[in-house]
DNA sequence: GTCTATAGGAAGATAGAC
DNA sequence: GTCTATCTTCCTATAGAC
């Protein structure tokens, strides 16, 4: 959750650094006062995906976010070398703990609709405590894609697409799941239909993540539609 | 296409306007070349959504939608009075067109699985050729709504979401549809999962957006399952 | 309808005192 | 680790010539 594996030394110009710049090592005392230092860089970083989810990142000012912290713009310079480090370890630790999500859901093991439906559970429940980083990701990506500090994203949505639709292909190979649908496009369905949900979930309200991801299994597993399954009913 | 019916006079100050704001009345031998104009302003439209599209509204400057027209960002605004009004052309003539294409969908008449098709299908179909605005819409969507000027946003989106409900309640009524899915939330998993499409589809690919209506219909009618449906299947 | 020129402000980032 | 102060750049928008 702490370490930004995707660090690159890119930057506009500034300052080259003095030290070595990625995370320094801890080793014997000064380890509480970096754990203290990284809490509250944690915090600041919690602070700004909030800001960048509600605002968008680039209409979240440097400022406003040393505000909602009580600081001056100048004093984030201490902790971050620029606007784009806060939202790189918003996002690289986001998915760096998805796809370890993902990978545990499917070293689990079990049939193909037992581990797709683990992947969608743990989708879902990602929701909560990435809320943020998830709206980020989305509204986000195509704009920050641009920069080359960035490439990392294509990346490890390759790694994460690579586990769904291998589930899927197996299901299909099984006989669990239906031939006629292409697994890249059901995967895709299934990633935008559940990610997308960030737009109006709101965690404090009746529904559960686990209420989301029973809903949309049910329709994603049988369908809307009562009775036998049909190959093609109203003309579709 | 081109009258913006949703145009208030607010703005960030500036010149309050010597004339009335509206669109101007076309009439005599001015209609030629108002259409004219108005052609020119169109294609300035459709350019600047493109731009907003990539980048995002924020992120994008008058001055690139000016160099993308081959003029000067001051000339612009012998067009427009400011971002905001672009903007909102794009936004104002995609969903009032939209809401017309659903109108028309559920004015066809047929059972609510034929209507829920057809609204699908209209929904599919919108992409090519309005898949700027789509994208707009879903990156800034909110960023926008803080200004009284966007406030149109959510009344349409009510209309909207008013048929679509409408249509599934009736299916539910009616017994063609499960009764044990909630209806808005069935509406919000439908909406999401097409408007998403936007951030992958590529209307010169060889996916048609029938292709796409047609492979989310499998799934949302039947699901991806083999063989009986069933009510909770692995645990689900 | 487009240009030149520029006002006026806000943005990201830096330097050095404390 | 934060503040004060400020640099530089870029933004939206305007005014008036052509």
């Amino acid at each position: 959750m702490s370490t930004n594996s995707h660090d690159t030394t890119a930057g506009s110009g500034g300052a080259p650094g003095p030290a070595g710049a990625g995370a320094p090592r801890k080793r014997g005392r000064a380890r509480q006062a970096s754990a203290l230092a990284s809490e509250r860089r944690g915090n600041l970083v919690r602070l700004a995906a909030e800001l960048f989810a509600q605002k968008g990142f680039q209409a979240t000012t440097v400022r406003e976010i040393a505000d909602e912290a009580g600081i001056l713009s100048g004093s984030l310079y201490h902790h971050f070398d620029s606007k784009e480090s806060i939202v790189d370890e918003v996002l690289s630790s986001f998915l760096d703990e998805l796809l370890r999500d993902y990978q545990a859901a499917v070293a689990e093991g079990g049939s193909p609709d037992d581990v797709l439906a683990r992947l969608i559970r743990a989708a879902y429940r990602s929701l909560k405590p990435h809320r943020a980083a998830i709206t980020v990701v989305q509204n986000d990506w195509n704009y920050l894609r641009q920069f080359p500090r960035f490439d990392y994203l294509g990346t490890v949505e390759e790694q994460i697409q690579g586990i769904w639709i291998d589930v899927i292909t197996r299901g299909q190979a099984a006989g669990a799941f239906r031939t006629d649908l292409d697994a890249k496009l059901t995967y895709r369905m299934i990633r935008d239909t559940i990610w997308v949900t960030v737009r109006w979930y709101r965690p404090e309200g009746a529904l559960t993540t686990d209420d989301l991801a029973g809903h949309f299994m049910r329709v994603l597993f049988d369908g809307i539609s009562l009775g036998e399954r049909t190959t093609s009913p109203a003309g579709r």
